[in-house]
DNA sequence: TATTGTTATACTCTATAACTATA
DNA sequence: TATAGTTATAGAGTATAACAATA
């Protein structure tokens, strides 16, 4: 049966860059969040997780604006990860109002072991990708903007 | 300021197709929804429409495998554009169950001019893009899994 | 038995506004 | 005045299961 296949050939999407991202983008997130789901872990709460390992001691703002997350529901977001005791929040000696971010040991071992699980995932779709990568990598980030790359000099 | 330059920069992230392709689609999706407020059309919603233009009289679940959009969440789809009279839903011939989808004349009007608008905001991601175009397509297609393409022979 | 489509519900992520407290 | 973070709420999309009607 290739009855999608001609209904994607006649259609005006098959060329249309906003709706193959949207596909590729769909597919690509399921596989991380099915792996992530055995953790307990969400695609958001994952990419929290590795940037403050990553970025440790960094105010939560400076988190939202690299992964685009808003203010509002990076709290919630870290309030589930301090609650489950995977992230310490800590106010900074400078300004009282804000957080210096780390991880907790327990933080820092599930995060290890999840790590190890996803990367069985995502072999799977550099493989797909293959000697690509880079290119498409490149005009990912350009059509991101790049601002979590390359801010305004 | 380049704080987030250098969250990116000490990150794992950094290098993760996923999450940058997450961040790509947002942005470009983002724009895609702005362009079609206006019509009170979703991204969802115009999808649906293009498919239906270009391969009139097609099934309810052909648009939805084309779409990777479940059938229970397409028919509240349909039933919308129905009462709105953008699509006409008349009983197929062969199958009494299913429906045959087509435009109606208001949704080929209207949909002409939400292409109209949305080709501007896509002529931006398309200037971004380059010449890049079409491996960046075939990536996107690859990772999508292209089954919308190329389903097994 | 399998397929087409519907209904209901829950979950995830995002967007917005109003708010407190501090700088 | 501006910034850091919280709370509440709404919206869009997806996923699942149970269901009726028909093939």
């Amino acid at each position: 049966m290739q009855t999608t296949q001609s209904l994607w050939n006649n259609s005006r999407l098959n060329d249309d860059v906003a709706f193959w991202l949207r596909l590729a983008e769909m597919t690509v997130m399921k596989r991380v969040a099915d792996a992530l789901r055995p953790f307990e872990l969400r695609p958001a709460l994952y990419a929290v997780m590795v940037l403050i390992e990553a970025n440790p001691g960094r105010k939560q703002h400076e988190v939202g604006e690299a992964l685009r997350v808003a203010a509002s529901n990076l709290g919630v977001l870290m309030e589930t990860l301090a609650r489950r005791g995977l992230i310490e929040r800590e106010r900074t000696p400078g300004d009282v109002r804000s957080y210096a971010l780390t991880l907790t040991a327990a933080g820092a071992d599930l995060l290890a072991e999840v790590k190890a699980a996803l990367d069985r995932v995502l072999a799977d779709t550099d493989r797909i990708i293959g000697d690509r990568r880079e290119p498409f990598l490149a005009v990912l980030s350009d059509l991101a903007g790049h601002t979590a790359l390359a801010p305004d000099a």
